[in-house]
Formats: C-alpha cells, sequence, structure tokens
DNA sequence: CTTGCTGCAAAAGTTTTGCACACGT
DNA sequence: ACGTGTGCAAAACTTTTGCAGCAAG
C-alpha cells in the first residue's frame, strides 16, 4: 500500500524542540536515556507528515548517512508510542504503521481502494457518536482507529 | 490479543446451504474447483460466530481430524475475501483477523483494552456519517473497519 | 562507574511460493 | 485428459531477542 501523505502543513519546527523536550523528560522519568539514535529517530519521525512504517525510517535515515539498526528503530518506536508521540494506525494486517499524534488532532482515512491514497480527516461528529456508543456498552472510551474505504473520484494517480 | 466472540447466535444452520451454493457458484464462475477441503474450510468459518484467525480455523480442523494444510487455507481464505462471504477485520497489525460478513450486518467492534475482551456493535448512524464524510472527500464510499478502545466497566473477565 | 543502549545476527511468527502429485470438472 | 488444488517444506517478510561491546547519566 502506497503512502503518500496528504498532510496539509510542511514540517513544523515549532513543535521540534518541545517534542524533543517532551521525550527527554519521558525518558528520565523511567531511567531511560536519551542517545544520539533516539534523538535521530525522532527527527526523523517529525519530519514524515501523515503515516509511515519502520521500513521508511530505516530507509530515510540510511540515505541521510544516518548508521541506524532496524532494531533501534523498533525499540524507539515502542517508547514513542508510551511517550504519546506517535500512534499505531490500523491500515493493514502485515506491516505496523504510524503516525504523529503530539499537539494534533486525532485523525482517521480514507483510502482511495483504486489507487491506494490516502486522505486524513477528522470528523468530531463521528467522534462523539463513537464516545457515546462505547459508553453506551458500559465502557470509557479511550480512543478508536477508523478506516475509511472508497472508489472512483476523478482519477488522479 | 484474545478473542471470545460475543456474538448473538448460535451456529445458523440455515445460512450453510445458500452460502456452500454461493461459493460454489463464486468458483465455477472463475473456472475454479470446488474441492473437499474447500467445503471444510467453509464450514469451519461458518461454525465460528465473531472473529477468527487462519490459526484458530487449522487448530479446530485438525481436532476435528480434517487433514488441510495452512497454506490451503490461506489459499481459501482468499477466495471467500474476494467472494464477499468473509472480510478481514483490522485489529491488530501481527496477524490477519477475519470475520464472516454473508447476510450480516456489517460490525464493528469495541475492544475492552482492560481484558482484550471484544464487543460488536452496529451503528446506522455512525455508518451514514462515515458514509457521507467520504462522499465529500469526492469518493464512493464502499466500507470501512471502526474499532474503538475502551476501559472500565464491570470487571467481567 | 553503573546502567541502560546499540548493532549484529539469529530467532520467532505469519504469510507466500515452488514443486510433485492428486483431484474436480 | 486437462487444468486447478493440495501438502510439504522452504522462502519471504516483519518484528523480537540474546549478547558483547559502548555510551549516557
Amino acid at each position: 500500500m502506497e503512502l503518500p501523505p496528504p498532510t496539509p502543513a510542511g514540517s513544523d519546527s515549532t513543535i521540534v524542540q518541545p517534542l524533543c523536550a517532551i521525550f527527554r523528560r519521558f525518558l528520565k522519568k523511567r531511567g531511560l536515556k536519551f542517545t544520539t539514535e533516539r534523538a535521530l529517530i525522532l527527527d526523523t519521525v517529525l519530519s514524515k507528515e501523515g503515516v509511515f512504517e519502520v521500513d521508511q525510517l530505516l530507509f530515510e535515515m540510511h540515505e541521510a548517512g544516518h548508521r541506524v539498526s532496524k532494531a533501534t528503530i523498533y525499540r524507539t518506536i515502542k517508547h514513542l508510542v508510551e511517550a504519546g508521540i506517535i500512534q499505531e494506525v490500523l491500515i493493514d494486517s502485515r506491516q505496523a504503521h504510524y503516525q504523529l499524534i503530539y499537539g494534533r488532532k486525532p485523525t482517521d482515512h480514507i483510502v482511495n481502494v483504486d489507487n491506494d491514497q490516502m486522505i486524513e480527516f477528522y470528523s468530531p461528529q463521528i467522534a462523539k457518536l463513537i464516545e457515546q456508543v462505547c459508553r453506551e456498552h458500559g465502557l470509557k472510551p479511550v480512543g478508536h482507529r477508523l478506516l475509511v474505504y472508497g472508489t472512483g473520484g476523478e482519477s488522479k494517480a
């Protein structure tokens, strides 16, 4: 599945500093270390608007001449999720996909099944209904994943 | 992730015959064959209310003394999806999950993150809004996957 | 210095594929 | 008979893990 990020803004450098600090604080609180590799991975994650995969991070970092191992990326990704900086997105079951969530509105996705392009959207109305349904079933809503499949539209691929 | 199917009805034998015929017709239309193994796999799928994994099918069939290989199950699953009889459900990214959809209302899921129990639900209102959003983005809606995470409730695990 | 981190390579887990033989139509 | 399916084992692929050396606090 191709994942061209149709996200609005470019790399928002105003968020880089805070997130770096936030991640550092998170690590310190757990007695973990803020290493060069972790900083590089966070940088790369921030440069990727939209959804990304571990593969892509690895590739981009190697392109940029940064020697970071797959294992370290996987290990760091877990911490970034724990820290609430990124989130797993369920897109297909053969590979994990992630997206930046810190400082962003929760995002859902529409996939154009004709060309696998993804569109991000956010509907407070849908979110509200989802939370309501969850409560009706006796649970406190803590999040959701929504993927909509669509077809047609202008053939823009 | 544990997947105890909280689906209402028991194995609805009234649907078994039609589905068998439907699958057979689907295969014939494509020049494919309706083999013993495919019939057995369909039977097993129909016996599983709620979400299931390939592992489970394999295990159950072997329990029942049916000698079917993993490879055949994977190959048949693909045809069942193509035939519109089952559907992939996005639950986690390490294993594919499927559910029967033929003759059933589209189903979404709530996961209790405390005990991994799953609740099925269907909200026409949410479905309608989702379709609307899709159209607003210029695409014709053809389906969606929704997974809601909830916590708390009665500790019933 | 102490403790956690990295890279490597091997392991683990799911899904796919090549091939020789078997079966449905 | 023909063309497709099956089982097996190996391959492909993503993710995890063990370990020896390294680096951050």
